[in-house]
DNA sequence: AGCACGCCGACT
DNA sequence: GTCGGCGTGCTC
């Protein structure tokens, strides 16, 4: 009698737990390996559910009659290697969910799916076989067709239900609708694409009344709406508008300075010990040139190498460059706003080859083979922060990788993570510097404009001082083109009525409505409440607005009648519409335009060479925001933003407007001082018990607006957290109203712990909640929160 | 997430 | 007596 097999499995749907099954009867013992993709049959009608086999025990706590049997493996040779399996089971045990639910989120669609067909040859004809009569078939035929799928001739394949889910509506027009005033169906339907971009037909139908179909039908008949089947030609489209982005700086060979730091980084990857190194380069300093050479001299040893980017714009950019310089290197491209068709080729395609992956930071979790180096390039940038769903940080997980393989783990920035730089400080890594620009040239002049007092501001442009949109003028006078920064899109982020001195507001945030001119709205940026406007006050019924403060659209406005030239705008509003981004950034390249007026998305990576003037509008905007990262950001974007002007041959100028003159981290800033600003801040950090030297950790509660239990829970869940923190020797502020003390009608407290360690903080929150078992309250944990409102 | 079971009120 | 409301609990 041969010893039984148990296979431990983790669901990739919910429950999304891990359960004993018995293997299917039709494979020998030694097919079953950890890492592989099987389908099982769950519950009482026992659904097709997928799941992925952690581990084979000879031994169950559950009697082997009492277990139900694996359908079918769902491949021949495992997809999940070893080291994924290690690191999806560490990130479950930091955030405290299952293996399966931290696996679902970051394997693509299709690899999760359990409506399949069996697909494969016989006698020298296709034919595909439901899941369902796959386990009715008698046990020789099985047998059979188990061989057939080890030998890899035969595959399961999506079913055409699963098919036709990968229709994407996209939006082919602009507010105002151009539709019949009365087509309401029509118009919820435009607004919902308007509001949530391309999307498929579950999410309308979910979204809108059940007659949103014909509306639907009516919308692509007059070539309103358009569809497109996912995956269609769109990595052709994408790699074409990555021309806008700064050319290679050239020639492309290496100066004494990148030779010096290739040499040492190669050496390391040689030593295939591991480690980390930040390589810490100013702008311009050839930090790409060297992550290249690293990257083929990884390759060269047979080892894989990833490089990682904050940006799809980046990694675009990046793409064409290592195209030029390498064009032998097959590249694996891979960024989260690609298909889930061509997520799941690539995750199918990588095999035990070595590969260089280029992407962003979802492409830290593809299987490569044989990890020699991780390149995290702009390593301080926030994006590299998962905040939805699932949270990671980029950097944690690139360190747990390294070091699962040995591999070298390089951070490069010209402004590092102020506790990056600190840990290479106190050597618990090595820091490579490459302090000397390229071709020389000289960094922009940065000026500080003071817009204190209302005389300074201009009247035509209400946003700009008097010196700011004199140097514009000049600078397109003289032919050059001009950046202009605003953190705010929209008409005017308050509308005030003259009457009753009532601004209008969201319900449910409290939240200022931002006027949006062009749409015809008013709408909260924080939940995306919409109402129509020109409409009376909802206060006094008047209609006396006045517009109150400046949005991008406004400033646009405002220039282009100033100037009596055409002026572009970039901003989430205007570039909702698929291609719009790449037609409004070549209309400026092609200087269609002498200036572009936009938000954040702005400030990475676009290269103009005839921008020679950057003005950030609000400069010291960052520096107000209840976080003790705001000096630390706000250094970061001027700097990168400031990069946009004089690139090229001409001089270039930036202007940073600001209400607050004297705030510790301009010096810096007018310097380029990156580590006098460090030594400052670290300083201050210290004084105050920040991160390098803490951990802090915001446990967010939310209950809804008007609910008297989660106020009464909100009291006593605040007392147990206060006394199991005094316990634990944690340091407990709050709980206080969060800087957003309403949003999406739910009242929001949070409470600060700082810490010497996680884990301590985590206990907190596990055994605070279990004893105080709330129902009404929503809570949450954030570790190191990226923001704090 | 499904899909059962189960314990209450309005029907034939 | 029975159909069906959706609260609660389980999935090897």
């Amino acid at each position: 009698m041969p010893e039984a097999l148990f296979l431990q499995i983790a669901l990739l749907s919910a429950p999304y737990s891990t359960l004993t099954y018995l293997p299917a009867r039709a494979f020998p013992d030694s097919f079953w390996q950890k890492g592989l993709r099987v389908l099982l049959p769950l519950g009482r009608t026992n659904r097709p559910c997928t799941g992925i086999l952690l581990e084979c025990r000879n031994t169950s706590h559950l009697s082997s009659s009492s277990l139900k049997a694996v359908l079918w493996p769902l491949e021949a040779a495992p997809l999940i290697p070893d080291d994924l399996l290690s690191l999806f089971s560490e990130m479950a045990a930091r955030e405290g969910g299952t293996f399966g639910r931290i696996a679902a989120s970051i394997l693509p669609q299709g690899l999760r799916s359990a409506d399949l067909l069996l697909q494969y040859l016989e006698d020298g004809r296709q034919k595909t076989l439901p899941l369902s009569s796959l386990s009715l078939c008698p046990l020789p035929e099985q047998s059979d067709l188990a061989r057939a799928l080890i030998e890899g001739r035969a595959s399961f394949v999506p079913t055409k239900k699963e098919a036709a889910e990968r229709e994407r509506f996209l939006l082919a027009v602009d507010p105002p609708w151009p539709v019949r005033p009365k087509a309401v169906q029509q118009k919820a339907v435009l607004e919902f694409l308007y509001a949530h971009g391309t999307s498929g037909r579950k999410a309308l139908r979910e979204a809108l009344s059940p007659s949103y179909s014909t509306a639907l039908k009516e919308l692509l008949k007059a070539g309103h709406v358009r569809v497109r089947f996912e995956d269609e030609g769109e990595e052709d489209e994408l790699i074409q508008s990555a021309d806008l982005l700064p050319p290679l700086e050239k020639p492309f060979s290496l100066n004494g300075e990148q030779e010096d730091v290739v040499g040492r980084l190669g050496a390391a990857l040689s030593e295939g010990k591991g480690g980390t190194v930040l390589l810490y380069g100013v702008t311009g300093s050839g930090k790409t040139a060297v992550y290249l050479d690293i990257v083929r001299k990884a390759l060269g040893m047979g080892r894989s190498a990833f490089l990682l980017v904050p940006e799809v714009a980046l990694a675009l950019k990046l793409l064409q460059d290592t195209k030029k310089i390498y064009p032998d290197i097959p590249v694996i491209f891979y960024h989260g706003y690609q298909s889930q068709r061509y997520r799941e080729r690539v995750w199918k395609s990588l095999g035990a080859r070595p590969v260089f992956v280029l992407g962003t930071r979802s492409a830290l979790f593809l299987p490569a083979h044989r990890i020699g180096v991780i390149i995290l390039d702009e390593e301080h940038d926030a994006s590299f922060k998962q905040e939805d769903g699932l949270h990671y940080h980029a950097k944690d997980i690139a360190w747990l990788r390294a070091h699962l393989h040995s591999a070298l783990l390089v951070l490069g920035s010209a402004t590092p993570d102020i506790r990056t730089f600190y840990a290479a400080q106190e050597r618990l890594f090595e820091r490579l510097d490459l302090p000397h620009r390229i071709r020389g040239q000289a960094l922009p002049p940065i000026e500080l404009i003071d817009v204190r007092e209302k005389k300074s501001l201009s009247e035509a442009v209400t946003l700009l001082a008097k010196q700011s949109l004199a140097v514009l003028e000049e600078t397109v006078a003289r032919g050059e083109q001009a950046v202009l920064l605003i953190n705010r899109r929209g008409f005017a982020p308050h509308m005030y009525c003259t009457e009753c001195g009532k601004t209008e507001r969201c319900p449910d945030c409290e939240i200022g409505l931002t006027y949006h001119k062009a749409h015809g709205k008013l709408i909260c940026h924080y939940c995306g409440y919409t109402r129509s406007f020109p409409a009376p006050c909802s206060g006094c019924g008047a209609n006396a607005y006045l517009p109150l403060g400046e949005g991008t659209e406004r400033v646009a406005e405002e220039l282009e009648a100033y100037l009596g030239r055409r002026v572009l705008r970039l901003d989430r509003d205007s570039t909702r519409r698929e291609g719009q981004m790449e037609a409004i950034l070549h209309a400026f390249a092609r200087e269609e335009s002498p200036v572009l007026v936009g938000t954040q998305m702005l400030s990475k990576g676009h290269h103009f060479p005839k921008v020679t003037l950057v003005i950030a509008a609000d400069a010291d905007q960052g520096l107000n925001i209840p976080d003790y990262r705001a000096s630390e950001r706000t250094f970061q974007l001027l700097l990168q933003s400031a990069g946009r002007a004089g690139r090229d041959a001409l001089p270039g100028r930036v202007l940073l407007q600001t209400r607050d003159t004297s705030h510790y981290v301009w010096p810096y800033i007018l310097a380029y001082d990156y580590e006098g600003f460090f030594a400052e801040e670290l300083a201050r950090r210290k004084k105050h018990a920040y991160p390098p030297f803490a951990k802090i950790a915001l446990i967010r509660l939310s209950f809804l607006k008007d609910d008297e239990r989660g106020h009464g829970e909100l009291a006593s869940l605040s007392l147990i957290l206060k006394a199991r923190a005094r316990a634990l020797g944690l340091i407990f502020l709050g709980p206080a109203p969060s800087p957003l003390s309403m949003l999406r009608g739910r009242k929001r407290y949070q409470c600060l712990v700082k810490s010497a360690d996680w884990p301590r903080i985590r206990e907190l929150y596990e055994s605070s909640l279990k004893e105080g078992r709330p129902r009404n309250l929503r809570t949450s944990l954030d570790l190191d929160p990226m923001n704090m409102l």
